[in-house]
DNA sequence: CTCAAGTAGTTGACATGTCAACTAAGATAG
DNA sequence: CTATCTTAGTTGACATGTCAACTACTTGAG
């Protein structure tokens, strides 16, 4: 169900922009703050990527134009991540789809209740493989 | 929750043996069959894949030594995907643990009425999706 | 039979992701 | 201060997946 459910809102993404999923993430995440602008290694944190996943998006996405990094003074390793008016274009054309690819084929087929179950149980799931990460972590 | 707990299973996966989960799939259909052998387009359909990636996966795991193709008399299109013995070997491997993790981050984590909810949703989900599969198939 | 259409599978170019090694800069113990 | 440890980010080799074009065979209408 998964992998068919991506499968479509990929699609969907991909018939009201020139965005991957991955793509459209990066873009919600930056949106998101006041300033339109991150470090990568929030972005990295905030989606759950690898950091060398999102330098290589972040790369790609730069040659499109979609974000523009920019040398951070405050850590002079840093780079900010910072979304372009062509970002924001694309974004907007897609968001508005995807919401209501969700929504068709989520939201909507599904009750309140069984929403809400999928998320208790989904937290119990990843409760579980954090509590073991713990367990492993012994030094 | 779906991208931590297929990572946790992927991280089992290699240290019981030297499958990716990709592969241990293939493995785990080919062992389903009494035969121990499989089209490779009934491959790609009980998994849900494309046939070009069944085909790109099938050559590597080939060249592995994990299974062999050989040619089909009733069509001689066809390719016969069969498990080698070191192939059964490495699933045999495999298996117990991948069986053991399952139990661990989701069976044992839910209550069988929330297992049955999540199995429900899904359903409902594939439904919807499959629905607007066929009205989009207007020809 | 024959030709057009469909199906099985392969291939190559390309997109994307992982891993480990690397550079460079901040943080900290002594 | 300085030597070491940690963190931010990049890079390159490689694994994997997608897409579209291709070959070769089967099927089915006439």
């Amino acid at each position: 169900m998964q992998m068919r459910l991506d499968a479509e809102l990929a699609r969907q993404l991909l018939i009201d922009s020139q965005l991957s999923y991955p793509e459209y993430l990066v873009l919600v995440a930056l949106t998101d703050q006041p300033d339109g602008r991150m470090r990568l290694y929030e972005l990295a944190e905030v989606l759950g990527w690898e950091k060398s996943r999102s330098s290589h998006l972040v790369s790609r996405m730069s040659t499109r134009g979609l974000i523009t990094k920019e040398k951070c003074d405050s850590d002079r390793r840093g780079a900010f991540i910072v979304v372009t008016p062509k970002g924001k274009r694309e974004i907007a054309a897609a968001a508005p789809g995807h919401v209501q690819a969700v929504r068709r084929f989520f939201i909507d087929v599904l009750t309140p209740q069984q929403i809400k179950a999928m998320g208790d149980a989904a937290q119990q799931v990843l409760k579980a493989l954090e509590d073991d990460d713990e367990n492993s972590e012994i030094d």
